[in-house]
DNA sequence: ATTCTAACA
DNA sequence: TGTTAGGA
């Protein structure tokens, strides 16, 4: 369930071929990238190079458009969209695990009441 | 043949 | 947004 992805994010599409796509000339296609609504890849020769998401994007931003929202506009759509996305990979990229809870607990009360020894003397803080 | 950047009779 | 100049 990853390949899928993947593969439309592989940027495989010269701008000629975005054109025919999308019906937008090179000219609104290379403005909106401008106004930071799209960000194609660059081959060895500088040439934009889009993959199928990016096409996506495009078309959506064509769809916008008509609906009467401006440039600006999209751009804050999709600026808050990523800052959503950031926080929910956040959240879940490495969740606490239950030593990780453990040992920050530990860390609290040593520090306040002083726990860090046992009536033998050993420290026996040993994070799970 | 295609695409790129910069600029505007 | 269109179009064109001058390069790569």
């Amino acid at each position: 369930m990853k390949g899928k992805e993947l593969r439309r994010s592989l940027a495989v599409l010269p701008i000629g071929t975005v054109m025919k796509l999308t019906s937008l000339t090179a000219r609104q296609i290379r403005y909106y990238e401008a106004q930071g609504l799209v960000t194609p890849q660059r081959n060895d020769g500088n040439r934009r190079m889009y993959s199928l998401n990016d096409v996506d994007r495009l078309l959506e931003i064509k769809d916008y458009l008509d609906d009467g929202v401006n440039v600006a506009g999209i751009k804050a759509i999709y600026d808050q969209q990523a800052k959503a996305a950031a926080a929910r990979k956040a959240a879940q990229e490495r969740p606490l695990t239950d030593a990780d809870v453990r040992r920050i607990l530990q860390d609290e009360f040593i520090r306040q009441g002083g726990l860090g020894h046992t009536p033998n003397g050993l420290d026996q803080r040993r994070p799970l």
